[in-house]
DNA sequence: GTGAAAGCGCTAACAG
DNA sequence: CTGTTAGCGCTTTCAC
């Protein structure tokens, strides 16, 4: 049997392909393969780059020359001359490591980085937990360590946030609850709304006294869920029934309520809890976000009180805990994969000279569970 | 009140102070620099590289020039020179995302961060979900994005894996049950030890007939663990009484211990789980790990059996399930923060010339809950 | 279609 | 102590 081969006569004059058992085994750049095809390595840039002036038969030796050589373009040199580096970078703020946990955060993550994998971007992601931690990512954000900037969980005193404001590089930022402050380009949802909904929810249900668990005082987003809730109630709304929790965790939803119950008791020591919500005729209970819910509930029904026959009970957010809770948790959900897409696609806009939009709003839908059943 | 001021009469001729408002604000350079302080900018370099050949002078007027200019070193641009970027890639690896919810994941991407922080690297997630993720990735790898690798939850049959094979650049990985086979440095525990004093345990605390959920066949640590145990078991080991999961998750945890009841009734339909169970005189379960345990402890206690009163379980991995769950589970704990110091410090070895250990064991501890409460 | 040459911004000898 | 010079590996004009 004969083969007849077009053209592949052709010998590489190859330096580099047995150069493995040397020491340092140093990488072989442009040039190597530039020798070993017989080419300038002006044309093998040519090639490597997908420009179309390059002759077939070129195209042929250099492609075998890379092959031979194992040759991959140097990223640090490619940057430095593109002055791009073709990666975006993934904030992660939170002082410890339960921020990552964040199945929110995790799926955010993973969306963005198929968009942004998709558009020929690497996605990499940076844990901002310590001051230190910080100053090195304000270092790399200023030293452009790449192209464009997702950043997640901040708040509006942050440092960090403030090196990004002088920076002028690509952003996008979430959840941070500004609205329509924003300075960078921002996806959220509509906290306020968001609790109107929720709430007319449960009036429509027929609660009518409703206690208040607010997420952590400081966080803007915290204080628009507690303004929705308390436009819908009007005039029935009581802020003595409200009580804020030190943050989003469960612990602070029980030491939450437990703080509630005892304000209600007013020294009346003892009384149960499920009399205590009774004599004040409280017949629902609604949270800053799910975790808090979760602990509020938890600490009732360790005390007597039935969900959601005593009280109703209704979260924020729709993460895991309010389905793997019992009973499973009326709530607000969100579409998280839309967070790390908008993200992406506002950076996108930006590296690609479009003007991203200023702020993306995103749906939400009331879900309705057994916390909240008649 | 006079100010006595030491010598800073000397000016500035800074051309780039107040070019903020033109358009495309080009980045100020080390060039910049030394123009507004007087000086070559081979002095300021090696101002920024805390060289100790720089007059008191020069580094004033330098300093002063930095803060005018606002001048941070270009990222891609000193790596080039430098042949390091300073970086150390975290890999992680999964189909779904549920691998990066994965606690454990993020604690020890938290740990190996901090460690690499304080040596000057900076740790840089990607996520390799995709093969076209994986591919982007490889190619990262061999063109010396970062310094170092580290990489979690990776098969043997692994493409990614195989890439960094040919690649010989420092790497650390854990977690594969390669134990002493793996071609990289690893820090894993003795799945097989740990597994033997888990069971030894459980026979010590008088359980005799134990039935074995195994994890999935295909990796190491599975076997592994399922190795100790009947190791331990010794002539009472009944193969009839070990099923396989097909995964982790808490889904195939009852799944199998569906398909092991439907196993142990023969065709015998409608027998209740627990008299199934006393029929055959098992006393104990144990699992590959803490999800396949709770999972199939909601099955069977919902299927009427009491835990542990008419059957004892154990996990492996001391994960948040086993404590969340009610019962609180017996398991094996493994120290997670080690593993992200332990993976950070091999790679800096190899990075700082030393030689890293070849495989570093963890140790690891039974806990006794409530699972197995006799 | 291809090669020569000029940088990208920086570090690191090397002379002075 | 400081300036000059030569690259790091690559892209991109600019001639031919």
């Amino acid at each position: 049997m004969t083969l007849v081969s077009e053209d592949n006569t052709e010998t590489l004059n190859a330096p580099a392909i047995a150069q493995q058992s040397v020491e340092p085994t140093r990488k072989p750049t442009i040039m190597d393969v530039a020798a070993a095809s017989g080419v300038s390595y002006a044309t093998v840039s040519r090639y490597l780059n997908g420009n179309p002036h390059v002759s077939a038969k070129a195209a042929r030796r250099i492609a075998a020359a890379v092959k031979a050589t194992q040759y991959t373009p140097n990223n640090a040199a490619r940057s430095l001359v593109r002055q791009r580096t073709q990666t975006v970078a993934f904030v992660v703020h939170g002082e410890t490591d339960s921020i990552i946990t964040d199945p929110n955060i995790s799926t955010i993550m993973v969306t963005a980085n198929q968009r942004l994998g998709d558009a020929g971007y690497q996605l990499v992601t940076l844990i901002a937990d310590t001051p230190q931690a910080c100053e090195r990512i304000a270092r790399l954000a200023s030293s452009g360590f790449a192209d464009g900037w997702i950043l997640n969980s901040f708040h509006t005193d942050d440092a960090l946030f403030n090196t990004f404001r002088e920076l002028n590089v690509p952003i996008a930022i979430s959840e941070v609850g500004y609205g329509s402050q924003s300075p960078f380009p921002t996806v959220d949802i509509d906290n306020a709304a968001s609790s109107c909904a929720l709430t007319k929810h449960m009036r429509d249900n027929g609660y009518r006294r409703i206690a208040y668990i607010c997420g952590p005082d400081f966080l803007p987003c915290s204080t628009e869920r507690l303004a929705g809730f308390r436009t819908v109630m009007g005039d029935d709304f009581d802020p003595s029934l409200v009580v804020s929790a030190a943050d989003w965790s469960r612990g602070s939803g029980s030491a939450a309520i437990e703080q509630l119950l005892s304000r209600l008791a007013e020294g009346s020591s003892n009384r149960p809890a499920s009399s205590l919500l009774a004599d004040h005729h409280i017949d629902a209970l609604m949270c800053g976000n799910d975790c808090i819910a979760v602990g509020a509930m938890q600490y009732l029904m360790s005390h007597g009180v039935r969900i959601p026959d005593d009280l109703a009970i209704a979260g924020f957010d729709d993460s895991p805990d309010a389905i793997s809770s019992h009973p499973q948790l009326t709530t607000v959900h969100q579409p998280i994969e839309q967070f790390g897409i908008c993200m992406a696609d506002m950076v996108l806009d930006q590296l690609e000279g479009r003007t991203p939009q200023r702020i993306h709003m995103l749906d939400t839908t009331v879900i309705e569970r057994e916390s909240t059943a008649r």
